[in-house]
DNA sequence: TCAAACCGGACGGATCTCGTCCGGTATCCT
DNA sequence: AGGATACCGGACGAGATCCGTCCGGTTTGA
């Protein structure tokens, strides 16, 4: 019951692309350095953002990332979905190779609903929902060497 | 973003020992036999029920397991999480282990919502709710063997 | 031509999942 | 008392998944 950390970072990632203007390309070793990523793990995850046209890649010298749309208008569900493929709380409600008990089962009616609950709020949370509330890592711990303290909230 | 085969087995189990009057003691290879579930992995999974207070174990001949609350005050949730721990989308919403990053994250948020949508759904279902939706395997199975065509619903 | 940057698959250690097994203990029956 | 029965609890192990890393290949810009 548990997100990855490939969604994780990739929704870190986005976030930090996100702050930028839209169309502007930048390299992973960037956005890794930003919210502090292992490198190569981000490399591979924006290959699957890139395949599902959530970002660009452009690739050569001077070549990187970039939204291939405003913020405002990718949801968490489509990144989420992107990495970690579709969100399915059980076999049966996936594909429907899943097991020939569904239609009289307790659990699936219980799963179907609660695995809609996330999807609605996943689907109506956008990636400039997520960058407006979020404070980069590098500068939390940046904030948190100095001070060893409290760290100043963004919205607050 | 799974359940677990274990959660899955101890609701149907319990469906299975909700089927019957309160308080009467079966086995858990009468369980088994009925939602054709393996026999030691229930037997695990229902020392976990055990402990948590949801079941009562009586040892030694004739013995077995029995409900030790009405199927109408049991929740989903408090099942679930008796057999997989407490429910988190991510560390830092279990235990306060989690990282420092918490407070500027931009998912703590989006999966704390999330979370707790799933924990509403589960909390508001009852072993008494599961168990009225529910066709026993063994019924189910034995329906496919004959006529291996659709299984009659039973509130339908 | 050369260097920069992504692409894509292979790989490996760590952890979790799904069970099984077995010796121990409590209980009941005779 | 002596079995037989059934749960208890932990160890074990095969397999899958997760978390990354690595490296050779390809595209692009200078
Ligand atoms: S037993 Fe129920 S919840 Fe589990 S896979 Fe089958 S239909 Fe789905
Ligand atoms: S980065 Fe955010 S979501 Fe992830 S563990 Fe830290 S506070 Fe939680």
């Amino acid at each position: 019951m548990q997100i990855t950390r490939a969604a994780e970072y990739g929704v870190l990632g986005l976030t930090a692309l996100a702050r930028r203007p839209l169309g502007e390309v930048v390299m992973v070793d960037v956005l890794c350095a930003e919210e502090e990523i292992p490198r190569s793990f981000l490399g591979k995850i924006f290959q699957n953002l890139a395949k599902a046209g959530i970002v660009k890649s452009a690739r050569g010298s001077g070549g990187g990332f970039s939204l291939s749309r405003l913020p405002g208008q990718i949801t968490a569900l489509e990144i989420i979905e992107a990495i970690e493929g579709p969100i399915a709380f059980q076999r049966c409600l996936d594909e429907d190779l899943g097991c020939e008990h569904s239609g009289g089962c307790a659990l699936c009616s219980l799963l179907a609903v609660a695995q809609n609950r996330v999807k609605e709020v996943f689907h109506a949370t956008t990636l400039s929902d997520l960058a407006g509330r979020h404070i980069p890592n590098s500068a939390v711990t940046r904030a948190r060497g100095k001070s060893r303290g409290k760290i100043p909230l963004a919205a607050a």
